[in-house]
DNA sequence: GGCATGTTGTGAAAAAATTCACAGATACCA
DNA sequence: TGGTATCTGTGAATTTTTTCACAACATGCC
């Protein structure tokens, strides 16, 4: 393991690695070898080795990697070795379609908690959950000690929660809220923002189809007409967990 | 306007101009600097103005930016001057969400129609909208004329679905699903991952803290103490909408 | 063993993205 | 009018990330 500091989109692409070996495993799957794996996530096998020498030696020469090991290894690396307890702010929408989230368990996610300041809503049930006060926040979180919280609340007062949770220890934040939140340093926001999204969507839209329809068959060419082509397109289908 | 290709990351950023720009014309701002952009989104006032510069010239130097001018120029550089209608195909936790989204109007985005394969859900009601039968895709689609989907099916369901959106027509796709699609070239696919977004913020918890909490004071120093850090914090929290 | 085949890990090269730094434009003021 | 302050747009430098390419290792087969 080396000192250098780990790429973020190394980060990102090890979650996507993660999903592909869970259901290798479950296929039955007992190694991959760097070609197998961008054959199912879309990323290069060069990322791919490159991506895992940030962390060590993980591989057998001529062979591959054994996916049980593999998991385990990812799994250490991104912390999800352990059960984590995660706040969950903002009871709307969102929040009851978070709180419904299965897959969470399958990486040792768990929500303990969620809090809405709506009178209406405090001490109703929200999936297995009672809506608690946001003003019990820190002390709720003195019993549960989550370090990662997840802002499901309006805009207008994300700021406000962001403060309230930092306040209540929480060093780690997935904000849905679309608008840039001000934390202390030792405090990691990521922001989802599907509008984001959209709008690059739409952007390509309005590009010139640099591809024509001629020649697809429904099959990923396994001896690229251009090369680039396939790992241009691929790529941009590449980063799901 | 050059040929080169516009990079990902700048388009990702445009969105947030755009969201920082349509609150400050809200607050009946009519002018902007670059560096106004930067206290506002966390984005660098340099790589703001070099992400414009691959579209043109919108500023006036000594100035800044047209409040107004400048929103109707990204809305156009990303498309988001028309009304744009979307399906949806999965009417469950998520999709109930997105249904009830209200600040996709504010980027004309539009859900069109809502598809299910689950017979005790099609012909029920969805928001404002009812459930059609996921075997009437294209048929539906014939009318609405829509190129965007978004799918908020299980991950098993997502390549099939893909599969048929495409055959309906549609050029562009948001996966929500934890899985890679196959698609043709001429359609774009963007996926968005909680679990990826969680395991980053896992990782990021597993290590040191960099930065301790002494000078904290909530305030971020206008004056920078050391102009470097505030830039750095700031950016791991600037790319929502 | 010797050889063919397949695969890893990683420096080096290439490409992509960000940041710097400054010429030139604009506004304002006395 | 000239002087000062402010701000843009952009080539160039720098940093980051991806891709290449190959030595070294493993396996299986004869
Ligand atoms: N619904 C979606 O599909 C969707 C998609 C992307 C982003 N978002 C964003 O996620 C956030 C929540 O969206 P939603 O649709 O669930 O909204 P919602 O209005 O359904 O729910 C917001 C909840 O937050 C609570 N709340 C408001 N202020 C609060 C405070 N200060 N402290 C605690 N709770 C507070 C409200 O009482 C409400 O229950 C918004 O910022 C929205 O922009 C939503
Ligand atoms: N719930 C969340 O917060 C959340 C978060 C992130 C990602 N996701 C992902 O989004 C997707 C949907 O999640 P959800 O919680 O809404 O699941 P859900 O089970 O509540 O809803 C899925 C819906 O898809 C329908 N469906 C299944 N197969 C279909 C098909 N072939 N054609 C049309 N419809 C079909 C089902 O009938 C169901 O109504 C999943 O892939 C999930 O992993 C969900």
């Amino acid at each position: 393991m080396t000192e250098t500091r780990v790429p973020t989109p190394t980060l990102e692409r090890l979650a996507t690695y993660l999903r592909v070996l869970l259901d290798a495993r479950e296929a039955g799957v007992q190694t991959l070898s760097s070609r197998d794996i961008e054959r199912l996530s879309g990323i290069s096998a060069a990322q791919f080795r490159k991506d895992l020498s940030y962390f060590g030696e993980f591989g057998k020469p001529g062979v591959g990697y054994s996916t049980q090991q593999l998991i385990e290894c990812i799994e250490r690396i991104l912390r999800l070795d352990r059960e984590q307890p995660m706040l969950l702010v903002g009871a709307g929408n969102l929040g009851a379609a978070l709180v419904g989230y299965p897959n969470f368990r399958a990486h040792r996610f768990r929500i303990a908690a969620v809090f809405d300041n709506n009178f209406v809503k405090i001490g109703r049930p929200f999936g297995d959950l009672i809506i608690e006060d946001i003003a019990r926040l820190k002390e709720v979180n003195a019993q549960i000690g989550a370090q990662i919280a997840i802002i499901a609340v309006p805009a207008n007062a994300a700021q406000e929660v962001a403060e309230q949770l930092v306040d209540a220890g929480i060093r780690a934040i997935l904000n849905f809220a679309p608008t840039s939140l001000k934390v202390p340093p030792w405090v990691y926001v990521r922001n989802v923002s599907f509008l984001q999204e959209l709008a690059v969507l739409s952007y390509h839209l309005a590009q010139e189809p640099k591809h024509s329809r001629d020649g697809w068959t429904g099959e990923l060419p396994s001896e690229p007409t251009r090369p680039a082509s396939l790992a241009a397109r691929v790529k941009e289908t590449s980063d799901a967990i």
